[in-house]
DNA sequence: TTAATTTTTTAGATTTGTCTAAAATTTATT
DNA sequence: AATAAATTTTAGACAAATCTAAAAAATTAA
């Protein structure tokens, strides 16, 4: 039983998923730009991913996943997002790596795999970015997603990922124990400066305007 | 950068190597069969893996694999190995499942990904089948592979592959505590009923012809 | 509301890998 | 050695996914 969708159609699911939540509607011209290929190629594929009842599309009046097509597309952002967390939690890739490999992994096509690959990581829900993984059912846990000046205070969250990848903010973070998963909580923000006073493990910390906004934070509602 | 060789052409590569090791030269039927193709398909690739300078071939006359191409099949034999190794260690599946899922995996194509799980799976040197699974540098440790029938009395050498992969077989071995990777002896040989008597840890078992048939050994020369 | 611009689609070509049917070549048989 | 049989290759076709250039439709601006 090889693959039911080809890697290309597979892409193209992704990406029109992804623009729809990003912007609502999807354009022609977006899902170009966004696979680096040209308007021509997606229209092509449009009538095909329709023909194949994933899409809803008309000519010139623009294009949404149905059911199904979202429901194949959440099946590849699990897969990418598993296989990322397994690259950086067991093979202890960084997290800037991760995206390209997985690209080619999340074309795997056997579902007991990724059930299995889930089940060794210990069910993760979010991966190494800090993005929701959705579970087998295709559902994820609604967690909002802020970067930490926006984090309201005296809430606790979770850190689920790092904006800027360079070394020195790792280097920062690192020694301020800051990592993901770390729990913290905002106590005080200073109008001054934009800095922060945060709480970890009951110490406190302080955080500048420019940390703040690459430290990525998770907490449910 | 996306990988270097197509799947199919890496198929290809894979296929003419198993082939050459098995009948030391290769016919276009027998790659056809291989791969359940046409022998027509065969013949056009034949012709771009020359182009491609990984095959020696003259139409009509035959062809093998050159050094590069004896390379490349190497890293895929590597990859689907250590991707086996991978499914069976890690995520529990039995050694009969993995073949196909290892068949998609081979084609990933980041290096670092590959020598990052070797490391994480511990630089295993035999895939859950018995069979040498290649360094990063196209090498293996030349062993002997034989079924217990036919390892020699006397030798050390560890259980690295079973046959026949019924739940029947795997019951009784896992009775005898004999497992993937464990050490044993060949004491003596029993003409009447082609049994063996090994010692396992100090310990002396008995085994029938029709287990010493599926159990397979390696020991290094 | 026309005209200009942008977006989207179509028409036709290209590449890769495959196929069938027929031709060429090699191997086996009488 | 001549013929039959098997193997291998060629020729030409097809499907998938892409492209360019041109046409069609929608949007924006004058």
């Amino acid at each position: 039983m090889g693959p039911k969708y080809s890697s290309s159609r597979e892409n193209y699911l992704k990406a029109i998923f992804h623009l729809q939540e990003i912007h609502g509607t999807v354009t022609t011209n977006h899902v170009a730009g966004e696979l680096q290929t040209r308007p021509a190629s997606v229209t092509d594929m449009l009538k095909k991913l329709k023909a194949q009842k994933l899409l809803l599309y008309e000519k010139y009046k623009g294009f949404k996943l149905n059911t199904e097509g979202r429901k194949v597309a959440l099946q590849i952002i699990r897969k990418h997002r598993l296989w990322e967390f397994f690259l950086v939690e067991k093979l202890h890739f960084r997290w800037d790596e991760v995206h390209e490999i997985a690209e080619e992994l999340e074309h795997i096509s056997s579902k007991k795999l990724i059930d299995r690959l889930d089940e060794f990581l210990g069910f993760p829900k979010t991966d190494p970015h800090g993005d929701p993984i959705p579970d087998s059912q295709g559902r994820w846990t609604l967690t909002h997603q802020v970067d930490l000046l926006n984090l309201p205070v005296n809430l606790v969250a979770e850190v689920s990922g790092i904006g800027d990848q360079s070394a020195e903010i790792l280097e920062l973070l690192n020694h301020k124990h800051i990592a993901l998963g770390t729990r913290l909580e905002v106590k005080k923000k200073f109008a001054f400066d934009n800095s922060l006073e945060i709480k970890i493990r009951n110490q406190s910390v302080t955080i500048s305007e420019h940390v703040a906004k690459n430290v990525f934070v998770k907490y449910d509602e």
